[in-house]
DNA sequence: AAATATATACGAAGCATTTCGTAAATGCAA
DNA sequence: TTGCATTTACGAAATGCTTCGTATATATTT
């Protein structure tokens, strides 16, 4: 039985999407992998994880050969819009130019990345010049 | 004992830090009046919570009268600023222009804020041009 | 002072998340 | 085919978060 609606994942689960999304199609070893690039952490929890997943939808996988393959089910886009949503709520009292600020003050963006966040902007002052 | 790093607040944690930062030193039948307005929660719940906070260091308190009165122990901006780096990372693998152009297309921003961030990015492109 | 109202203290249940150990299945190699 | 290496399945411990019930303390009112 599916979840009506797929929940949001957890960080660990976060973690695991972000391998999907950028890798594509993988098996639990090379997930495994390359998350301990990162930190330590065993392969059976690893392999937990992306089982869990798989029940709660975040997840789909093709179990025809022996390595088990699988695939992101959520997009990466709509993941990052509904969870920012969240975070702008509960940090920055849904204001998210409060948070653009912050993120710009805080971390480099490199003069091409400003350049085209500078154009979107106008796009946007031209579409609703309220 | 203290801490040595103060724990990132939970999202509960959260929820009463910003009543705290917006409305300074308050009680804690205050803080679970203006909750209620979000959502229901009981008072010995919001109590329990900001007991928590005062043992976790993101809280302090004057127990001097009856009614204990809390203040925020963490300053708003920094953590916004910690929990903002984990959040890129976590979501946008560091990238915050990716971040920037998700929330600020998704987002209404009126045109005096837009106008905020532009000469913001401006100035950072003065102050390195590289 | 007694009764009432309101506050704090504390424990613990319920749930989710993370982690891993162990067992069973599977494929490959000798 | 027998054994070895790898994989999956499953259970469950450990921890953290949220919630609230109950007990206790404190102040106010009568």
């Amino acid at each position: 039985m599916e979840p009506l609606h797929t929940p949001s994942p957890t960080e660990s689960e976060l973690e695991i999407l972000q391998v999907l999304w950028q890798q594509g199609p993988s098996t639990v070893r090379q997930v495994n992998d390359l998350l301990n690039r990162r930190r330590e952490i065993g392969y059976t929890t690893t392999l937990k994880l992306m089982q869990i997943m798989l029940e709660k939808g975040l997840a789909t996988r093709d179990a025809s050969g022996k390595m088990h393959i699988y695939q992101a089910a959520v997009e990466e886009a709509s993941t990052q819009q509904r969870l920012l949503k969240r975070f702008v709520d509960t940090l920055f009292r849904g204001s998210a130019s409060q948070l653009v600020m912050q993120a710009l003050g805080n971390h480099e963006a490199s003069s091409e990345e400003l350049d085209e966040i500078k154009s979107l902007i106008e796009q946007m002052e031209k579409q609703q010049p309220k």
